[in-house]
DNA sequence: AGATATTGCCAAAACGTTTTACATTCCGGA
DNA sequence: TCCGGAATGTAAAACGTTTTGGCAATATCT
């Protein structure tokens, strides 16, 4: 490129990259020699002096305890890794998808990013210390329960959920809400449950609390539904449940008792997903704007790479919406 | 590291990749100071060693054409992503979804990755000039149909979809066939209309084609409807459309001028979908398997890249199936 | 005219590996 | 005692950039 061009290898970086100081002539000159020839920097060797790849990395700490990278119908993090992966590239970026880089053999690759979002980190979450200990800046969707000093996280919208949640359900008429979360130990769940406890406590009423794992899908719903009728206690008239796939089978298993929805009990599912949308009914959920939450996730890192030390830009607020379906609409 | 260990940097890389000629006791010594140190070679640097980064690169080309990369209700795309994204890791791999690397800005990464993957490529497609230039190996999903002496794509029993979706039909009774294609310039349009063409030929019917444009979605399968409906000719018994959300707009569109499905006429979707898995009555449709041809696809790639030069593996074969619905069952 | 800036370019160092080719030590055999 | 070869380790080159410092040549000032 440089023989081509007749300059030396320096003149043509500066050329480029509008660095140093070249005479514009010299610079056109190089400028259009490097199109014609379709030159372009090499990015390792690029990458090797600047230690900047353009590259990012998303870790989806669901997916690796899930174990598969594709549990039917749950299409979240699908959604967001597209939707990260094209806000990267809008940004200048590449973004790589990985499974837990603390894990055995990860590819080399993983600690060469630029920087990382991991979603839904666990509690003192080792991915966050593996990054911290190499200096790779991240943020989180979700924060680390363990972690109260880490603040570059958002999705703090989730806490606020729970309120408008059963503040829906009061409104269409329920007075018993009972809640179902996961066990993954993240903040969606463990925060989720906080927030209902408080309110419950704040409005005199027992708990109603069932934690089921994930992993078990409509199943899992259904063996909710079962232990929700052998119960002593009268059934509630409302569940937030916050898994989708849970939401679905406990419809299904308290329809198959006899129990009739929304009329006898209400149910809310704290994301949406398809089975949510194509139930008979169909379930009440939250949108967690999966597309927004990524693309503000994505740039809000960008922003922080490349953000001077001193003035680091504050996480971006996420909303969500609940879409109102047939599973809280009575009468 | 190298001081930490007491030996050259040398012998540092030496022990690590097990290269070279070192005593045993040494060997170990490095590599128990290089776990305890957490030291791991740095990628990039390895990379422009050795030109390899240990990344692939993934090109979805109707997302270009389609403008956005979260089109509602397609996830044929996203769950193809997702699934390459984690065979890759399976390999040891990293794996980038790009946009059009032929285009603009694209992120100096792009032409970094060790190989890459192209689905569904247009005619004559850029983006493989563009790699075969820089001679980085491609594989693809779905043939160049100007370029037949490209032969490492896969997906070839696309073209055996359209006879087995042709028996289906006449197996449930259909006599005239009408087919939709999309109009991306692509291999699966073309192929399909070509096979199409050639059995109506064989078999004495005058073919009844539609193209419509893929990002139209459901309104365009309404259209289609339409101008079905408006036609001199008399309706066709069947309809095979190749996309989903086409085929959902045709069914609705259908059916809103009181046309009965199946009885009337029949609907198959050449790729199932959220839609035709929930319209009313749920539509047949050949499953692409998006998950297997990812996987197939990545593993092909990589059996390229680590194959010596003069024994290239051929590319596998991949199986479709039928998930017959109502809209094909007739009374 | 001589001193001092300014402009335009380039050589060389640095980034952290891998690879090649060579240096040292040690041993056994002549 | 000397030599050849095996065993072990290392120095140096190479990968393709960016960055730093400097050197001419030209322009500007006194």
């Amino acid at each position: 490129m440089a023989r081509h061009a007749g300059v030396s290898i320096t003149t043509v970086s500066h050329s480029l990259n509008g660095k140093g100081v070249v005479a514009k002539a010299t610079r056109q000159r190089v400028i259009e020699v490097a199109a014609e020839l379709g030159y372009s920097a090499d990015a390792i060797a690029r990458g090797l002096r600047s230690n900047r790849l353009g590259l990012l990395g998303l870790v989806i700490r669901p997916l690796d305890t899930l174990g598969s990278y594709q549990p039917e119908g749950v299409d979240y993090f699908l959604r967001f890794a597209g939707a990260a992966a094209v806000e990267a590239l809008d940004c200048g970026y590449g973004l790589v998808l990985m499974r837990d880089p603390t894990a055995g053999n990860a590819p080399g690759i993983a600690l060469a990013a630029d920087g990382f979002i991991i979603s839904d980190p666990l509690a003192g979450d080792p991915v966050i210390d593996l990054l911290t200990r190499n200096a790779i800046p991240l943020v989180a969707v979700g924060r680390d329960v363990e972690r109260p000093d880490f603040t570059a996280w958002l999705g703090g919208g989730t806490l606020r959920n729970v309120d408008s949640v059963i503040a829906h359900l009061h409104e269409r008429g329920a007075k018993r809400i009972a809640l179902v979360t996961g066990t993954d130990d993240n903040s969606w769940n463990a925060d989720s449950e906080n927030s209902y406890r408080e309110w419950a406590a704040e409005n005199d009423q027992s708990p109603i609390v069932y934690n089921q794992d994930e992993r078990l899908g409509e199943e899992g719903g259904r063996e909710i539904a079962d232990q929700l009728l052998a119960s002593d206690a009268p059934l509630p008239d409302a569940i937030y449940c916050l898994t989708g796939r849970h939401a679905a089978g406990i419809q299904a298993g308290l329809q198959a008792a006899g129990c009739r929805i929304p009329d006898d009990v209400m149910i809310v599912a704290g994301s949406d997903s398809e089975q949510t949308r194509n139930s008979t009914p169909p379930i009440t959920s939250v949108d967690l704007a999966p597309e927004a939450t990524a693309k503000a996730a994505v740039a809000y890192l960008v922003a922080l790479l490349e953000a001077a030390e001193d003035d680091q830009p504050a996480p971006p607020e996420i909303e969500y919406d609940i879409r109102d379906r047939a599973s809280t609409r009575r009468g």
